[in-house]
DNA sequence: GACCTAAATGATAATTATTTTCAAATGGAC
DNA sequence: GTCCATTTGAAAATAATTATCATTTAGGTC
């Protein structure tokens, strides 16, 4: 638990118990990929009355911070997830919303190569793939548990 | 002009006044990648009285029908295009606004592989470069004009 | 440990982008 | 021209997120 105080500290914000709180959902596995509302009901479920207007001010202060990368899927609110040492990016089901992460240097390359060709600094991209799974059966498995 | 009227019939659409319009501006070169309020704009610069929420329904109907393509850029509103015969990305200047088209065969391919390997059948994507202009100069005079 | 102050929080109002509602207007088949 | 389903405009509603501001709290100081 110091572990994450440190974190906290490192980015210039006190140890307070919203942030805490915020953090330790972003950490459990389960909460890859969440919204700023759904950690507030999460929040309420295990009875830590935060405010939904102080989720969103964390999660603003972590990604500033760097904690966290915000993420736009398609059609909906933003997601939140620990920011990584590796850079990656996200392919979706839009069936049962499962979300796998991967990485692949060449696209990244070609991608810098692109920005050069027409005079522009690369600063940041979004590339998000959006299929259905092969599996039908899997993927209402998946989307059934994640409801 | 029956060009455009053939193309709203062609998707089951009543050739209306609004709608024509909101296609004309679309149509313009200069308006490619724009927003439903700057339409609305344009349209009462041009004296042409068309509600917003008119503006909203008529570029929903329009992306339903495969007439427009929309985009969410980062940190804004959407903006809408024509729909190409070739599909393309997106490569934006953060500062200036401007919006440069691009298609790379190997990121496509890469993608469609990507999808298989886990599984899932790519139904579309999102891919947008940011970054900034090398020439300072002519950012600047490309911002001041598009403003 | 009490004290102090700047920073953080909660509740609520405000904002922004977009959609819905519904009565009035209109396109186009006859 | 008549008629009716479709479309439109204005305004209210919604959804996601941010700002406001009075109250509380973290954490350094004595």
């Amino acid at each position: 638990m110091p572990e994450r105080n440190e974190e906290l500290k490192r980015a210039g914000l006190k140890v307070t118990l919203p942030r805490v709180k915020v953090l330790d959902i972003l950490q459990d596995p389960n909460n890859q990929h969440i919204s700023a509302e759904d950690i507030y009901k999460l929040l309420l479920e295990q009875h830590d009355e935060i405010g939904l207007a102080t989720v969103y001010r964390v999660l603003n202060q972590f990604d500033d911070a760097g904690i966290v990368t915000r993420h736009h899927f398609e059609g909906g609110k933003s997601v939140f997830e620990l920011t990584h040492k590796d850079h990656h990016d996200h392919l979706v089901c839009l069936k049962c919303g499962k979300v796998v992460e991967f990485e692949d240097d060449v696209i990244e390359s070609r991608q810098v190569d692109i920005a050069t060709r027409n005079n522009i600094k690369l600063t940041n991209h979004s590339l998000y793939l959006y299929g259905e799974c092969v599996d039908e059966i899997e993927c209402e498995t998946y989307r059934l548990e994640h409801l």
